[in-house]
DNA sequence: GGGTGCATGTAATGGGTTACATGATTCT
DNA sequence: AGAATCATGTAACCCATTACATGCACCC
């Protein structure tokens, strides 16, 4: 076969990088780790536990994160990990090289292309139901802004964590937008093909 | 462990429906499918030949698609795949059922969430190569929705590739409008980060 | 007694990209 | 001569989610 080849240099995946800048926000065990994602960058990103033990595995192999066993009481004993300079090192070389961004697959996008294969109403709920997520999302997003803002004034990450919320409340606005435009023009290929169907 | 069980029933992917949805627009073969995605779906969705030939072989078993081989003089002989009855039918199904999206990874935002770890200047080179990249994408759109109006006049299938046009326009433009307002308040941090340093 | 939360990890499975194998023709 | 296009397919590999295995404590 050909070349097809640009050079994409994909260099593995962000996961352990995710980990790190996570621990520069605080020490945590894996099991924290899932429900600080939740409630911080679980709008742009996932992780599993399948994913973040193997990953602190081998960060700690590596030295860029710390290891210390905690025992509880009643509680099973949770390993709490923290950055070391390494690894603060790390993040930050990996925070200096731009961020290249893969083509998403966009299920409802793909079905709308094919549209005309099905009937207009199967499109209008599927843009329907779109319409309806991204207004809740902005809601949330609206929500962490002035929580953000009360709580967290004057640290210095705060202008950063609000840019992310931002670009959310930019994206669904404008995909808002999009989808009631389309919703009225799936509106007019109803009342088009309904017409047809009269006339004869 | 617990539940952690809202049945997300994944159900498979998208990529055999993609593949009779093309297919709905031509017969082809699976080298020729490349070609044509890049040239339609490529902004909002892709298949390598590892995933498109397994699944023609698939579908076809399954009676969805139909195999005829030409032989071609010089050249090597093509399998041109078309739609059966049955295959319209499983396409026209997924049709109806309402796309559930998932969270993409958002390596842009990881970054820029995480801004504080590094300097000013890295997320905005961050941002202003996103920005550049949005721009070019809109660039293009505006060219597709040009080109498909004039050559496609007629199409019952146009209004539905318009909608996906559409879609890239709007999304385009808010993110370089959240952009552009980024890289502002990033120079603002700049600033002050640079006030602080002189004042020592 | 059964579900839930805390807590750690591994294994199985699936989906996707890239690389490999093959080979004729045409363009530079 | 070397590279690209046409053309089909398989195999290796990577990444990610889900399921599985284990076990204590607490609450209803």
């Amino acid at each position: 076969m050909a070349k097809e080849n640009v050079s994409k240099s994909k260099g593995g995946t962000a996961t352990p990088d995710a980990v790190l800048g996570l621990l520069s926000m605080a020490p945590m065990s894996g099991y924290e780790m899932r429900r600080v994602i939740a409630q911080s960058i679980g709008h742009f990103w996932s992780e599993s536990f399948g994913q973040i033990y193997p990953a602190l595995k081998r960060l700690t192999a590596e030295g860029c994160v710390e290891k210390k066993t905690e025992r509880q009481k009643g509680r099973p004993d949770r390993n709490v990990y923290s950055l070391t300079a390494k690894g603060r090192e790390r993040l930050q070389e990996w925070l200096e090289v731009p961020a290249v961004p893969e083509v998403p697959r966009n299920e409802l996008l793909l079905k709308l292309f094919f549209g005309s294969r099905a009937s207009v109403s199967a499109s209008k709920e599927n843009v329907e139901a779109f319409v309806a997520r991204q207004k809740v999302a902005l809601k949330v997003y609206a929500g962490i802004a002035k929580e953000l803002k009360r709580e967290r004034a004057g640290d210095p990450q705060l202008p950063f964590w609000l840019m992310t919320v931002s670009y959310g409340q930019h994206y669904g606005g404008a995909l808002v937008k999009w989808g009631l435009e389309t919703l009225k023009e799936l509106d007019g290929l109803e009342r088009v093909s309904a017409t047809k169907r009269a006339k004869r």
